[in-house]
DNA sequence: GACATATAGTTGTTTAAACAACCATTCAAA
DNA sequence: TTTGAATGGTTGTTTAAACAACTATATGTC
């Protein structure tokens, strides 16, 4: 209503993320630049298995916020770089858990490093108190958006 | 260095934009259930022909951060929805200048209507200051990556 | 004017997102 | 216990992003 804050140019940049889309486009650089030969998406999903390894594809789904297609295809080409396993579950034979090898395991520390290299990178000049805020604000969008608009 | 402001889950969804593809995919949702057929990267396409009609393609690469291919395909299919088209430059024949159809500049107010409520959902009681700092916040973090960091 | 270089746009390939349709297994209710 | 719904995952299709390699035109320099 009057809460319309965003003139014509702020419109467009908000709603198509310029501001994230940089980053990701930065972390993928200096992924390459570090001859990790990984996708963004690819480092996406590694990164939950990094905190809890061992996780079923919906879990995965539900961590990074895409949905079961864009996940089978995730893990079809991580498990193609050898990067992780399936393995069933013997309690439910629908469930696949998703394991990392050793190879991903010995790409959390330095790809984990660049992630926040490129995080710094990105908020240079930007106080803490303007990120707190800033963070708020993008949590805030998402709890909007996570309901449907139409139940 | 000391400026990490980021703990694991954060980090995160900072880079990934969880919060700009949530708004993304919640105003793809409202066009479909506006019956408008257009995806929204055509629309923010359209966005910057509606702004300026008769564009180059390299104008709309630096208005929308899309590389050559990027546009190129996307006023392929823009093309082939009628939306758009293309002309030759008289003066300059490498460029194609990019013109609205009639129908394209029907949709202008009812999507950017959309898009606008859209926005207003996004952004359910984060209060004006906040929205600015987060503008500001955005706005630094694209300029902070605009440049190579390896020139 | 000839040649190198820059600019504008296209094509090919790989990766991924979104959506619909589908199969297999599990669960719940009659 | 059988049947219907829910859950977990896969496959097909369209659209798009990123990157490299390419063609055509324009420009600038000798």
């Amino acid at each position: 209503m009057s809460n319309n804050q965003f003139k014509r140019g702020e419109l467009y940049s908000f709603i198509t993320g310029k501001a994230s889309t940089a980053i990701a486009r930065r972390l993928q650089k200096n992924f390459k630049q570090n001859n990790l030969d990984i996708t963004i998406e690819q480092w996406s999903v590694l990164y939950h298995l990094w905190k809890e390894d061992g996780q079923s594809q919906q879990q995965l789904c539900d961590a990074t916020f895409r949905d079961k297609p864009s996940i089978t295809r995730l893990v079809d080409n991580l498990e193609k770089l050898q990067l992780v396993k399936r393995v069933a579950s013997k309690d439910d034979r629908r469930i696949n858990m998703i394991y990392l090898s050793k190879e991903a395991q010995q790409l959390q520390e330095q790809s984990m490093e660049i992630a926040s290299q490129t995080l710094n990178e990105a908020l240079m000049g930007v106080t803490n108190g303007q990120i707190e805020i800033a963070k708020e604000v993008l949590q805030k969008v998402y709890d909007n958006l996570k309901t449907p608009s139409t139940p």
